[in-house]
DNA sequence: CTTTATCGATTACATGTGTAAACGTTGAGT
DNA sequence: ACTCAACGTTTACACATGTAATCGATAAAG
């Protein structure tokens, strides 16, 4: 029942990123990790872990005395979930925009153009 | 002074994109504007466009008995901020992420890849 | 068995946000 | 001048979020 469309709050995501990168992890192990970019208590992170288990982005299994965590919504899902999000509140829904906007903005990287030429030669040749 | 790296709403920013697309504008043509996409009272929208004021996003300047608003935040900047702000959260602050994200999942458009083509043509063009 | 250290769970509290209603002032109509 | 309608201003209130502190259970240590 429990609906997962819920919000992950900045605050949150930092969590989330920390059990990206690796899982499962216990509550210590996730506060060491981001502490050493906030300065959050454990007990902060505790909080954090509650919310994202109550919005179903988490979940945790008993070990012993404690528990570990693993992400649920997987980062890919996140990525697009938040990322439509904010192209549909920003520019219109449209990648074109976007990077339209960034170019002529001169926020294109070398990568980022590296990239873009790759991205074409794939799709060139996908079809 | 007033520092204006204040952070905008969802909400509010329904409000500004009605200024963004003609103003000034007084509150009532704004209620009338965004009530057509959400169902909000004209308290509503007083409220967004005094919390857009505090925060210096908009002018106001009087009309005889009525406030005319405007913005001083423009579009332009807003994107960018946002826009930035979301690639880094989300994409590690690199377009090229982004881009190779959303054409993994295959949501690039007909126009988005044609926009990307002509940004390689400009780009290559340029230098 | 009793004390204590460890965890998770509960509670807290300020600030931001969505969404208004109530209040007060003042120009316009009679 | 007096009343009312139209504005802006003030106040409200619930839920989300950032950021913990405290409480309570329980396993470990003595």
């Amino acid at each position: 029942m429990s609906e997962d469309k819920k919000q992950i709050s900045v605050a949150e995501s930092k969590v989330m990123e920390s059990l990206w990168r690796a899982h499962p992890l216990t509550a210590e192990d996730i506060a060491g990790d981001v502490t050493t970019e906030h300065n959050w208590s454990v007990g902060t992170v505790k909080t954090l872990l509650n919310r994202l288990l109550s919005k179903g982005a988490i979940s945790a299994e008993k070990d012993g005395r404690r528990y570990l965590y693993s992400p649920v919504l997987s980062h890919d899902d996140y990525m697009t979930r938040e990322g439509q999000g904010m192209l549909d509140r920003l520019f219109d829904g449209r990648v074109s925009s976007l990077l339209t906007h960034f170019s002529r903005h001169e926020k294109l990287s070398g990568d980022d153009i590296a990239e873009l030429k790759k991205l074409i030669k794939e799709l060139d040749d996908d079809e």
